[in-house]
DNA sequence: CGGAGGGTTGACATAACTCAAACCGAGTGG
DNA sequence: CCACTCGGTTTGAGTTATGTCAACCCTCCG
C-alpha cells in the first residue's frame, strides 16, 4: 500500500492493490512535497482537527497518525491509521471533517492544497488518478464497514491483525511480526469495542496459540490460516 | 442530495450538501444517459453483482436499490440505498466490488463507463468534479461508520430515520412522513443489528411518542428534536 | 381458503460493557 | 539504586443490551 490510500489506510481486507496509479500520484505529489520542510509532531499532537480550514495535503515521513471523528459525548470513532508514505487530508474540501493526531512521534511534510488543485485542474490524467485513488479509499472505508458491522470481537480483532500484517508488505507475504503502534484504546475506538474487550480477545487468541504477545505492543502471528478463518467468521475459540 | 452521492446515499448525518458540483456532473452524465434506454428491474433483481465486470454507470429513474456486500457465511452488509436521481456503479474499476439489487421495482438507465472515462480524460473540470464527488461519498461512508460503530440500537435507528427524513428534501425541512422502502432485514443489515432489534426499537420509539407507525413501512416523525438528541447519544428511552 | 413473506412479541442465552482493582514498564527524582 | 508516579494494560465480577429461537400475527395474492 502506498500513496493516497492513506486515510483509512489500515484497512484492506479484500481490495486488491493497484500500485500503478498511486505511484503516479505519488510522484507528482512527491515533486511538490520534497521541497516542503518536514515538521515534527509529538505524540498526541494534532496535525489538523475537525473544522480546521483544509489548506494542505500531508505526507507522513515517519511515525504514525490516527484519523478520527469525535462525538458530542466524547466517544471517538477512529476512521483509520496513516503510516510513512501515506497521504492524509486529501479528500477534504473547505474544512477538514476529521481529526489527525500523531500516535507516535512523526515527521510530516505539507503541501498547499491550492497547488495540487491548480495542477490537477490542468492535468486530466493526474486528476483522473486522484479520482480513482479516492475511489479506492472509498472501497477501503466500505471494507471497514463490513468488518465493523455485525461481527464478533474475535472476528474484528483477527481481521485487524491480518490487515496490519498485510500492510507491511502489500502484495508480498504478510509479516509474522506486527508492532502495534496504537494503544488498546485506539484499537477499541477503531473496531467499535472497548479496551477491555480488545485486551481479553488478544489474551484469548494467545491462549489459543494463534498469536504470541511478547510485549503488549508486539504481536506475533503464529497461525495465519486459523486467524484468517476466524476473521471470516468461522466458529470457535 | 443529488447525483453521484449515490452509493452510500442514505447516509449524510453531518456532511453538508454541495449541489453545485453534483449538478454539473449530473448534467454531463444526463446528456449521455438520457439517450440510453431505461431498463426495468423487478424486486430482488440484480443490477450488478460483486465480481461482475464494471462496464456501466447507472442512474435510478424510479424505484429503489440496495447496495451490499456478502460475507462467506451468508451474512450481508448493506452499504447504502440508492433512490431516483442517484447514480450507482461509479467508483468501481475493473470489477464491481458490491452487489446492487432492486428493493422496489425500478427503472434504471445505464451509460458505458468507457464513455464517461473518455470524456473525463479530456475534461479536467468534469474530472475534478468527479473526484470531489467521490470524496463526498467517502465522507458519507465515514459518517455511516461513525453511526454504526460503538452506538446503541436506539441511536442507530434514530439516526437512520432522521437521515431518511433529511434525504427527502436536502437543504430544506426534513420530512415528517417517511416511507421505508426497505424491509426490516435491509435496515438490520445496514445498521448492523437484527430484524427483531429493529422491530423492538421502532415500537419502543412509538411507545415513547417519538414516532408513529401507521403501517409497518410508514413512519411519522413526531418529535424530531428528541429523535435528534437520541441520535446524538442522549440517554433514555 | 390457504400459503408465503414479512413483521411483531416473548422468553431465554450470551457476548460485550461497566466498574473496580491490580499489574507492568518506563520515566523521574531523591 | 530504589521508590514513586503515571499511562497503559490486564483481569475479575456483575450487569445489560442485543442476539437467538420460537410462536404468532397480518396482509397480500393466488
Amino acid at each position: 500500500m502506498t500513496a493516497l490510500q492513506a486515510i483509512s489506510s489500515a484497512y484492506y481486507p479484500s481490495t486488491p492493490r493497484r500500485p500503478a496509479h498511486s505511484e503516479r500520484i505519488g510522484r507528482t505529489l512527491d515533486d511538490c512535497l520534497s521541497q516542503a520542510p518536514a515538521r515534527r509532531f509529538d505524540v498526541k499532537e494534532f496535525i489538523f482537527a475537525e473544522g480546521d480550514p483544509a489548506n494542505h495535503v500531508y505526507r507522513i515521513e515517519s511515525g504514525a497518525v490516527s484519523l478520527f471523528r469525535l462525538l458530542y459525548d466524547g466517544r471517538r470513532q477512529i476512521l483509520g491509521f496513516a503510516y510513512p508514505g501515506d497521504y492524509i487530508g486529501l479528500g477534504a474540501r473547505g474544512e477538514h471533517i476529521m481529526n489527525a493526531q500523531a500516535i507516535k512521534p512523526a515527521r510530516i511534510r505539507a503541501m498547499p492544497l491550492a497547488s495540487l488543485h491548480r495542477i490537477a485542474a490542468k492535468d486530466p490524467i493526474l486528476c483522473f488518478t486522484l479520482y480513482q485513488s479516492i475511489a479506492e479509499e472509498l472501497a477501503a472505508a466500505r471494507d471497514l464497514m463490513v468488518t465493523t458491522g455485525h461481527r464478533s470481537a474475535v472476528e474484528r480483532v483477527a481481521a485487524f491483525l491480518i490487515t496490519l500484517a498485510r500492510r507491511s508488505d502489500p502484495g508480498g507475504e504478510p509479516a509474522r511480526l506486527v508492532d502495534l503502534l496504537m494503544t488498546r484504546a485506539d484499537i477499541a475506538d477503531f473496531l467499535g469495542l472497548t479496551i477491555e474487550t480488545i485486551s481479553r480477545t488478544l489474551t484469548k487468541l494467545k491462549a489459543g496459540g494463534l498469536i504470541d504477545l511478547p510485549q503488549s505492543a508486539r504481536v506475533i502471528l503464529l497461525d495465519m490460516v486459523e486467524l484468517q478463518r476466524l476473521a471470516e467468521g468461522a466458529e470457535s475459540l
